[in-house]
DNA sequence: AGCTACCAAGCAAGCGCTTGGTTTGTAAAG
DNA sequence: CTTTACAAACCAAGCGCTTGCTTGGTAGCT
């Protein structure tokens, strides 16, 4: 009966329902603290009725990973499409991984780094391939500014560097404070391309 | 009988050898992944033998933190004691805490950020007070910096994005390839102060 | 009739940890 | 030297509990 607020890119149907439970659930005590009776008390049901939606508690967390990967990357893509200079998209980009982290999908995000080890190795191989995806289109936009000479630094060390600053903004980012998502954004940007 | 090697400022007693291997395994596997058995195992004796030596298994995963925290302190008060100039002590921090990470004590670092919300909330409490330490640091150097208006941005976001970017490391940086630590540092720094 | 969604009950395995006793190293007392 | 004493380090066995998941059946909608 207990409602978890739904995690944006994932549908209202029972399983849709588990889904942004789930991810909820693991971002708050993790994959392996978290147990199918968690997560069937969370949406109102008894623990076996889990397994018909699922066959697995691993398919649950691959199915959370799947949803905000293909959602995000679709994101990721509507930013670049948003921007007109090599600058722009990247702001947006950052814009958009931020609200990503800290937003909509924030849970979901969450556990898709810190539970990423939880995963089989031929799913972690699975979910690789969507992770690449979305990798390809940072390193577009970064090669782009990197051969306009816009900052010296390898792009894919840039890339590494930046998921560094955005992935830690969980751990301190707070939405009801002074400083703005888009702020943050101009400030990361900044490492990138210098200040004016 | 196996041998996990040592971490960097733990004794080789056999308190000292379980928690390098606890260590190793934490990071390898997680907290919750890794059973008494594994670590037992690891040093050679039973399982129940460790109870002689940590009155849990939650004990062995805080004094893990515990030392390498410690140890790491110990290293950045004296990366700040070897600099001249505050940038230059900047430059020193930044090369000491991605030591720590991506070095000898790359494990137990590993460790203490992953499996942070596995010690229950006293012990977190008393983790939280040591890195407190260790965080002041950070800020005073960075405090320094900003006075002198190395930098325009909050002392406090910056190091978030440092700890950020620092804190990734692990996940791509290789200590045999092309770039060094110190390049990587310098190119850190360069985030910070902007480039020359 | 047939499908989706669910319940009630419980099994087998694995978990952290306890217990009672044995070995091993060390060092003072005879 | 040998004996005695004692603590630290460890073993063998297993207890009690939780876990993911299975099973066989039911309710309700189309």
């Amino acid at each position: 009966m207990p409602d978890t607020p739904a995690i944006h890119g994932i549908d209202n149907s029972p399983r849709g329902r588990l889904l942004s439970a789930a991810a909820h659930l693991f971002r708050d005590k993790g994959f392996d603290r978290t147990t199918v009776r968690d997560i069937a008390a969370a949406v109102g049901i008894q623990s076996g009725s889990i397994f018909h939606h699922f066959k697995s508690k691993e398919d649950i967390l691959f199915a959370v990973m799947e949803e905000v990967i293909r959602f995000n990357t679709e994101r990721l893509r509507q930013a670049v499409a948003d921007g007109e200079t090599p600058l722009e998209q990247l702001r947006n980009l950052v814009r958009a991984e931020l609200t990503a982290t800290v937003g909509d999908t924030r849970e979901a995000m969450v556990v898709m780094v810190a539970e990423w080890r939880c995963l089989s190795e031929p799913k972690q191989k699975e979910a690789l391939a969507l992770r690449e995806i979305y990798e390809q289109i940072w390193l577009d936009v970064l090669g782009r500014l990197h051969r306009a000479g816009a900052f010296h630094a390898d792009p894919f060390i840039m890339r590494r560097l930046l998921t560094g600053m955005i992935g830690w903004t969980p751990n301190w980012f707070s939405t009801n404070r002074r400083l703005s998502v888009e702020d943050l954004a101009d400030l990361i940007v900044d490492r990138v391309v210098g200040e004016a």
